[in-house]
DNA sequence: CGTCTTTGACCGGCGC
DNA sequence: GCGCCGGTCAAAGACG
């Protein structure tokens, strides 16, 4: 939570603290001591930028803020500084040194942090996974078909995600995770795409390409065609999953990291917006493409939707949406094989995280599920709810928070009544793992820095340079994109 | 000249 | 079978 807020939070506060010390050390000299007490509930807002403050000396956006805040201080001294000029450079330096040293404790809290975000993530996927093996082995009971262990989609970009630091992980998660990430594909990998349920739950994935071809895939039971059969009735609307960005961008495209390729224009029914078709260019043969098309009602609003997985190593500006879209989508389609049984944490964390309270909803579409993140809205948002077609519907349990999270049923053609509850609980499970998760929200806090072309959360100097001009100082609480809260919808 | 975009044609799924 | 629609292909043109 506190990272999704800092980068938001980052001019705002970064200026605010600078004022409040250039201020200070104006009025104090070298008083330093008690102020390090009221500056440090800001910096710990600010702590991304903190960090590039810390590291670019040069003055970039935020050295700006800092500098020019700083000079009524120098102006100050340049009447005093006649007086005193030693004093007033001594004053500086203590100050420099004490920001230097803020710096430091900050890099540490956020180190602290990003492995704090990665082991709770891990250990929210070993709980979807150990939740979807669970339903396997009842499928196991029920049919007999599945034999493998390796999710596609839980396994190798999860685990290729999370595993690096990972002190404390479950021993169930190391073994799975070692088990099902192969040495070769050490890199970030998206995982938006699942196929069949079955293959999350039985398939091996072998570098993220190609899912559909080995779906169902391992025709390695043969004993299991009749449950098979039976399994693919329904989850053949589970094919693909699909994470779809909703952002505010005048851009004929949003900036993910990622080399895309224009392989298609359609217009699309409902929409005088043509839709955009692309493909990822960073590798021979990666399977991912992204729509993206622009809202209807809204055209200021750009949708993105990203479908499949990369083969390859992503360069660090889409390895925050790798990490966001891969625990999405993961949460998503493992979900769907879950059923409730209260491991994850639910709405009695809203409380603590207003944002996701308010961002989280979700819903899914046939013929696939998706993900919507919608980084349209305000810290206060109207919540978005994208009205569905007649179809049932009903609500998600978000307790006392104005969000609906309709999932319509009619998203899984074939259902009987009971997998449709199934269903259902599947998509409370997975929103309240959503909503609760802060380590998630801050995933997608970084997310969206990737998206807007701003720098990733981790500490690269030169992070703050050039798109300061997507972030929106005014909104302290909420991510990086103007005006924006992350919602989940599920279309 | 290589790469990328544009754009009409083509294909498959789906509903009637 | 037909038409609609979404998605993809591939030739032609634009661009650096």
């Amino acid at each position: 939570m506190e990272k999704k807020h800092a980068p938001s939070g980052l001019p705002f506060f970064h200026s605010d603290d600078f004022l409040r010390r250039s201020s200070a050390a104006s009025d104090r000299t070298l008083d330093d001591d008690d102020s390090s007490d009221h500056v440090k509930p800001h910096i710990k807002e600010m702590d991304f930028f903190s960090i590039n403050k810390g590291a670019s000396s040069s003055p970039s956006f935020d050295v700006n803020t800092g500098l020019n805040l700083l000079s009524p201080s120098q102006g100050v001294s340049r009447t005093s500084t006649a007086k005193k000029p030693n004093t007033e450079t001594s004053v500086l330096k203590i100050e420099l040194e004490r920001l230097y040293e803020e710096n430091r404790r900050l890099r540490s809290t956020l180190d602290q942090i990003t492995t704090n975000y990665n082991e709770l993530q891990g250990q929210l996927f070993m709980v979807v996974q150990k939740q979807a093996l669970a339903n396997s082995n009842q499928q196991l009971k029920d049919g007999g078909v599945l034999n493998g262990m390796s999710n596609p989609v839980m396994d190798p970009r999860p685990s290729a995600a999370f595993d690096v630091n990972e002190p404390s992980a479950s021993d169930d998660k190391g073994q799975e995770f070692s088990a099902s990430s192969p040495a070769n594909n050490p890199m970030e990998v998206v995982s938006m795409e699942g196929d069949r349920r079955m293959v999350q739950i039985q398939g091996k994935h072998d570098g993220g390409n190609d899912q559909t071809s080995q779906s169902c895939g391992s025709p390695k039971s043969p004993t299991a065609d009749q449950s098979k059969k039976e399994e693919q009735v329904s989850e053949v609307p589970f094919r693909k999953a699909r994470v779809s960005v909703r952002a505010r961008s005048e851009a004929p495209t949003i900036n993910d990291g990622c080399q895309w390729r224009k392989y298609g224009q359609k217009m699309a029914k409902g929409n005088p917006c043509p839709r955009a078709y692309y493909r990822c260019t960073m590798a021979v043969g990666c399977p991912v493409r992204k729509q993206v098309q622009r809202c209807a009602e809204d055209k200021s609003i750009l949708i993105t939707t990203y479908e499949g997985n990369h083969n390859h190593p992503l360069p660090p500006a889409a390895v925050a949406m790798a990490k966001t879209t891969s625990a999405a989508a993961a949460m998503l389609l493992s979900g769907s094989t879950t059923s409730k049984d209260g491991v994850l944490p639910s709405s009695a964390y809203f409380h603590s995280l207003p944002y996701a309270s308010t961002m989280a909803t979700l819903s899914s579409s046939p013929p696939f599920p998706t993900i919507t993140l919608d980084l349209t809205q305000g810290p206060n948002p109207v919540p978005y709810i994208r009205t569905p077609p007649p179809a049932p519907t009903f609500p998600l349990p978000f307790q006392g928070y104005p969000v609906l999270a309709p999932s319509r049923l009619s998203a899984f053609p074939g259902m009987q009544m009971g997998q449709q509850q199934r269903t259902a609980s599947m998509v409370e499970t997975v929103t309240a793992a959503i909503a609760s998760d802060p380590n998630f929200t801050t995933a997608l806090a970084a997310a969206i820095s990737t998206i807007m072309g701003a720098p990733p959360p981790p500490p690269t100097p030169s992070n703050n340079g050039g798109d300061s001009s997507n972030w929106v100082p005014g909104l302290p609480g909420s991510p990086q994109l103007p005006q924006s809260c992350t919602t989940f919808s599920t279309n």
